[in-house]
DNA sequence: CGCGACCTTGACCAGGATCAAAATCTGTGG
DNA sequence: CCACAGATTTTGATCCTGGTCAAGGTCGCG
């Protein structure tokens, strides 16, 4: 049980077999909440276990000595936020919750047992990890060459897209727990300008934004404005 | 014969067996030769095998409508420069030559045999591309969070240190095969900037550079600047 | 009610972009 | 070996996006 988000984001990419579901689902050792503002996994942990978010949001960071801070992924629920450290070993960043977050935790015994056994199911988790380093390339175009405008309109059309992707959208709004010190170390940018540019946005009438609730006022000009073609998200249903 | 540079890479990261040093080099179906400035593969291509990259530079780059150009990685001897194709099917990018290159062309067949016959050798395929990523995030938040003189100097260390794990460095000296105005578009500046920048690091007595040739002459100093600690590059050797 | 987190505004500053032109360097054909 | 064209590097002048600093305003909560 649980597994959840997690197939249904698998499912985007190829179909599993009833049998992969479940190898999958028993990978699932337990559940585990991690309270917002807590770390989901240390910098410099060699962890043991991968975490899977099932519900929450979670953000990849990098903090300099000091003090300042990169934030080099928003995690959404579906998202295995750790995977790669099945293999990397070391955590080269940490992973801190957004907001409450439920996760499922899946050892990697397990991971290394799926290897072993189901090779479909490993180009599928091959599979994400890769989404996530064509996300990471997206996100290196944007901040090298995108105003901050374009850079803010691009990262919403592409949360919209991930978010819809697993049902957790209303209509066109979202739910975007950050606040605009997060969205500034998300996009490279400071507090204060990232203000200006939300102001922006919303007096062009793109967006609104009020408390948690993100709604897209205008997907094409916002997507225009952010230069945003959301191929690279692979949402497509292909074998692989 | 000529995986060589690949199997120095991946035996950096865990040893491979013999069996596996021969599965690998069976994989490789012809070498192909790619002049400098063509693309050794097309944005929006569908590849049906993959490029290891044996001599020469490559750069995966995307190009925006405008013509603006960001170039997301550098890759080396050694480097499976679009490993990723086997999976994600379309390219999200392209991937040109910076000089003449030799690649060793592996088909996505051998790749999907693998996957279903080596979990061990399938693991340090999928390392590859997990390394790759780790490199996007460092990329990421030198973008956006560190000046451009440090940026340049943080690109600097890591192209050292990943040509020197493949042997490709000579002393101090490493072959940087790049125009000023190529350097812009992969750490997000312009050419001007690039000029000055590269300017003020040889006035630090930080480095030479002439030609194709690039020496690191205070290699401590230049971490420094650069804020940089390579533990991303995930160069140890360990199980996995 | 009061405190702390967060958002907003304004004034000013600076890092890097842009524009333009000159100086070098490279390769090519004669 | 030279001349020349194109690419690349360098320099200077000016502009502008986004950073920094500082102060209020707002909101949620104990």
């Amino acid at each position: 049980m649980s597994g959840g988000p997690l197939l249904l984001k698998l499912e985007q990419h190829d179909r599993l077999s009833d049998e992969e579901k479940r190898v999958l689902e028993n990978a699932i050792s337990r559940i585990r909440v991690v309270e917002a503002d807590e770390d989901i996994v240390h910098e410099g942990d060699h962890p043991s276990e991968s975490n899977l978010l099932l519900d929450g949001f979670a953000a990849r960071y990098k903090i300099f000595s000091n003090g300042r801070r990169q934030i080099t992924a928003i995690h959404v629920p579906g998202d295995f936020v750790d995977l790669h450290s099945f293999l990397l070993r070391a955590m080269d960043h940490g992973v801190l919750a957004l907001t409450p977050c439920r996760i499922a935790v899946v050892p990697h015994t397990m991971l290394e047992r799926i290897t072993a056994e189901h090779p479909h199911l490993t180009r599928l988790l091959w599979l994400n990890t890769l989404v996530d380093g064509a996300i990471h390339r997206e996100w290196l175009t944007a901040m090298g060459r995108l105003s901050a405008t374009a850079h803010m309109a691009h990262f919403i059309c592409e949360l919209f897209l991930r978010l819809n992707a697993v049902g957790r959208t209303d209509g066109d709004t979202i739910q975007l727990p950050l606040t605009q010190a997060e969205l500034g170390d998300t996009l490279g940018l400071s507090t204060v300008h990232v203000n200006r540019v939300l102001q922006e946005l919303r007096k062009e009438g793109l967006i609104r934004w009020q408390g948690d609730a993100l709604t897209i006022l205008d997907w094409e000009r916002l997507k225009t404005v952010g230069e945003f073609t959301p191929t690279y998200l692979n949402l497509q249903h292909e074998d692989r």
